[in-house]
DNA sequence: TATAATTTTATGTATGTACATATTAGTCTG
DNA sequence: CAGACTAATATGTACATACATAAAATTATA
């Protein structure tokens, strides 16, 4: 039998998922090893293994030591999101960035934040509230919480050009974060912020990010009605 | 100098992100090649290549051949969102799982629906509405349109036990998709099936479907006020 | 001097070998 | 027959080497 060589983990990769695309390998079936598939393709097993360690990142088959490949009976569909800084956001979408500080005050944090933010309820935190605009229309609202304890230096910075998320980037290294989307509806003020009407239907998109174990901020993103937030899968 | 041996490509990933999280490695700034970090860790280049590669794909650094790698400026916060089938994200919840179907027809769809499958506007397909439920209480509505072209033998299944969701996941292999994330306000027959007021917030998801060149099925999920999406990063 | 050809270099990938590790299957033993 | 060892096996990882490739830097050329 005369096989073609597939040598590249590019082309691995995409033939087992053809096989399994066709249900030449059908959903829950173990498929061959991966000292067979190197030989069927005339490839190094570290090849093979690089191609289905990346089918399996991306949740279409389950391995297990000594168990085997299997393909997955349900795939779940796994999506990455980019979330970038807001302004890179509005300026891929082709319009021009323009930010308006609203509000910045030091004070105690409803006691929702500052339980999320495992921090002490009676501290005080630094409060900003902006609005991110493109081509001067009301982009997003945000609402954001700064732990003075983890950043002490944002007391001295204004946020009056540069927008907090930016100087946070820059100025507090982070670790990981957490990340909620949800939708609510507009109050009175978020309407008048975001030109829309109050009642109607706002994206939300909460961030808590930590260093370590320093819970750094909690932003909130209020986005006026028609956001979409889109991804390909 | 007596370094420590950083030899598996976690610990190597580890330290390289300890060291750009703590600014000894500067947003924007060049980082030392991966032989010399090879030698310095006293490991292969394999496995700095493998660490700085998972390191890159998490948008930290960037990496371009001969131009070496630097500490991304603005690094985009990515996040993994697994979607899976909706009964296992109710019975993930700790949820018992049931399943209503509203209504099966076949139907010419609007206009926007078979614009974004890019399928005929004069071609009928099924339309199938249905509600998940846990623990007996709404917990989304899905509104699902399936191509007849790509799917015929969807023509056979009536989705009065099973839901479409897994059915098509069974039985139309699906190549690639879109995902996008909304809020919009429930309209009055919404509110009745997801037990919540005409008017308030609901979390939208979209799925576009395509095995190929061919959509398959374009799905959108309404959940009621109050739910969440959630990942971390 | 602008442009084209060439060299250099850092990352990207493929390979064979070796060993580690998790887990299953089998076997031994009380 | 239950439970404790033991062997077998597929994936996981590390390494040294080699070559491929993209892109920057340099040199040659019109």
């Amino acid at each position: 039998m005369n096989r073609p060589i597939i040598n590249s983990w590019q082309s691995v990769e995409q033939e087992v998922r053809r096989r399994i695309q066709t249900r030449e390998w059908a959903p829950g079936e173990l498929i061959p090893n991966e000292a067979d598939l190197a030989l069927e393709f005339g490839c190094a097993r570290a090849t093979v293994n690089r191609a289905l360690r990346r089918i399996a990142d991306s949740g279409l088959i389950d391995r297990r030591r000594k168990a085997g490949t299997r393909v997955a009976l349900q795939p779940v569909a796994r999506a990455t999101l980019d979330i970038p800084v807001i302004r890179r956001e509005i300026e891929d979408r082709g319009m021009t960035y323009s930010y308006l500080l609203l509000s910045r005050t030091e004070a105690v944090p409803p006691h929702a934040v500052s339980a999320t933010m495992q921090l002490p309820a009676h501290d005080a935190q630094l409060h900003v509230v902006a609005l991110h605009l493109g081509n001067e229309t009301p982009y997003a609202l945000e609402d954001r919480w700064i732990s003075l304890a983890a950043v002490p230096a944002a007391r001295q910075e204004r946020f009056e050009s540069v927008s907090s998320n930016e100087w946070l980037l820059a100025n507090a290294p982070w670790s990981h974060g957490q990340i909620t989307f949800a939708a609510t509806q507009a109050g009175r003020e978020d309407a008048a912020r975001l030109a829309c009407d109050p009642g109607q239907a706002m994206f939300v998109i909460d961030r808590l990010t930590w260093n370590n174990n320093a819970a750094i901020t909690r932003v909130r993103l209020k986005y006026p009605p028609g956001y979409q937030l889109r991804t390909d899968i």
